[in-house]
DNA sequence: CCCTGTAGTATCCTTTTATATACTATACCA
DNA sequence: TGGTATAGTATATAAAAGGATACTACAGGG
């Protein structure tokens, strides 16, 4: 079944998963279950607090992720994917495996198209 | 068998469908097969040509879709997906149907939540 | 001779994303 | 008393993406 561009919803998908590091951070709480805010940042080096916590508000938001926080000092802050946030993961999955296939794709079509300048030359 | 964050390539097959017109473009190949420049155009109401022009030339050096330009005065120029390219399909497709389902999930939580406001007035 | 259509470029401007840095409250520990 | 850890917020700035507009070449038609 084809999809209509008139009615397409690829962008809806799409526009949860965007953001530099929304599918690190999901990839990370699919794989460990529950974490707290400074386990998430420190298994996703090079993110900026402010960054983590925009991208985590943006998931929560979408009911992707879900946000537990123990009125504790110091605070401490759980966040796991919630039941309906795994339905994610059979396209992450995909994509992950597209991806891996490209980067394959990419070095043999660089392969050829540097034999054939070899030629011309 | 889960994907390990540290090797993930989701972001390389991101990376191709992400820019607000690339599924649209990818759509409209993919349903009405070779298409001209201005007839792409035509059917993504809204685009501009820079964009058009930007969208299709990452699409033509990822290898999704060929550029064929007919050496004649008004120019012509066709665009088509690539065998290769046919491989997002299956991706395409199932972020369509995440995201239409998303729409109605949003919907229906949204409900719950009003009940829930209602309930605490 | 001017107008139209094609497939673009070139330039400038606005909006959106991302980053860097500093700051907060408060319990616990030495 | 001063330092550490937690989960943020606030502010400023840089970089990337997107958009508006004007411009090009040249054949064919009136």
């Amino acid at each position: 079944m084809k999809i209509e561009p008139e009615s397409c919803r690829v962008d809806d998908a799409l526009g949860i998963l965007v953001g530099k590091w929304k599918p690190l951070i999901l990839l990370h709480l699919l794989k460990n279950g529950t974490q707290r805010f400074s386990e998430l940042k420190r298994s996703v080096p090079g993110i900026t607090q402010k960054m983590l916590t925009n991208q985590l508000r943006d998931l929560e938001e979408e009911d992707i992720i879900e946000r537990k926080v123990y009125p504790q000092v110091p605070p401490k802050v759980e966040y796991s994917i919630t039941e309906y946030g795994r339905s994610l993961e059979p396209i992450l999955n995909a994509m992950h495996e597209w991806g891996t296939n490209h980067i394959i794709h990419k070095r043999e079509k660089m392969k050829k198209e540097n034999v054939g300048n070899e030629r011309k030359l």
